[in-house]
DNA sequence: TGTACATCAGTGAACGCGCGTTCACTGATGTAC
DNA sequence: TGTACATCAGTGAACGCGCGTTCACTGATGTAC
């Protein structure tokens, strides 16, 4: 066994340090943003000394762009699980909220990142994290497209209406971010929300069954 | 005459340094955030020492609250009017888009500062800004009920409709200050969009006139 | 299997720099009489 | 109106500290033979 740190190959450790610096960094950015924190508190963190940090990365920045790669990376497969298992549900609605709640749940640092980097990172950065969005919200578009729910609609308004949908989504798992231990009110009101969305407010009543 | 910074009483010329950091610390905030900048740079870029900062903040903190402050302000005045004039409005939405868009315009550094800080702010600021923003969305929620354009719905539904409006318009604000050359573009989508969510999404058809 | 050499993740000292904050101060403006 | 004193926005030196980055290094791991 020994220390737990010092087992492996080498390239297997090198790995265990870069996977300590990700964390580190998300963990040293949640009470700020990755633009607040400094190599050397990441370094500290992470039990080594500060130019250690460039064997892995040039720079904070580079850090936060793979960072991204990561967070979307899970959150792509999560949702190409979510678009297979679709058609068995009734409701996509009741089907989907809670799946993407539960992401959050569990990637809670990762989205914590984006959600901030998305508004406050650096340009690159931001470039980076809009243009995974808008690929997902062309994914949606063509899921859209596929599923014959909107069959009168023009391809732009397709395209406009799963910006409507993806731009909500992003909105709640904003909230269940900031506020995770209202994810039961969050989900509950998200999902009416959205039912008022899709179905349409000015003819959809209260209580009333979708 | 003279220079302009020496002229009017010893309250203006305070007042006058006052604006000039409050003005230093926007333009030097919008390229990163508030977390990111020091009371040095401020101090510079306004051409006092560092020192004098604190006989008008005690700290950068501080600093942010009063422009979440003096953002609110401004933005609540503009819907306060806008709301006094919508009666006259045919269609809310061509009637309030254009003017929260040249609201944004006119005050895009203000709305920079604010979008970044939502997110990436320090706790103080964050609720800051969330306490004006639900402000707002129950404001519109009243509204909404005095208008009697929701008969249906429980006062429950009318504060989520509302927010769900407020939400999206937060989304088209954040777009017109990441991208302000594509003002037109954005506020047309956003037209469209908020269209299918009052009307109905999937009783909606494309070009069908309001 | 044993040996000689290459690789390279992590070390540690050193650098110049900008940071927030303290303190005693200056001198123009404001006020009381 | 003139004088004596109070106020206070802004000054400037000083402090200890953490910053990113450079550099030559160490020594365990990996590889070629």
């Amino acid at each position: 066994m020994g220390e737990p740190g010092a087992s492996g190959s080498r390239a297997e450790r090198k790995e265990r340090t870069r996977r300590a610096i990700l964390d580190a960094a998300l963990a040293l950015a949640a009470d700020s943003s990755l633009g607040a924190i400094s190599l050397r508190q990441v370094a500290k963190q992470v039990g080594v000394v500060p130019t250690a940090f460039y064997r892995h990365f040039g720079s904070l920045e580079l850090l936060g762009l793979a960072l991204v790669d990561e967070s979307f990376r899970s959150l792509r497969l999560m949702l190409l699980d979510g678009w297979r298992h679709a058609p068995e549900y009734r409701d996509v609605i009741d089907g989907s909220l809670p799946i993407v709640a539960q992401h959050v749940r569990e990637n809670r640092t990762h989205y914590a990142f984006i959600a901030r980097e998305r508004t406050a990172g650096s340009p690159r950065i931001r470039e980076a994290i809009n243009h995974e969005i808008e690929l997902i919200t062309r994914e949606l578009a063509t899921d859209i497209a596929r599923s014959g729910a909107a069959e009168h609609y023009s391809s732009t308004d397709i395209a406009l209406l799963a910006d409507l949908v993806v731009s909500f989504v992003v909105t709640m798992a904003e909230r269940l971010v900031d506020d995770p231990d209202a994810e039961a009110q969050t989900l509950d009101q998200a999902r009416t929300q959205l039912r008022m969305l899709l179905v349409g407010a000015l003819n959809w009543r209260s209580r009333e069954p979708l």
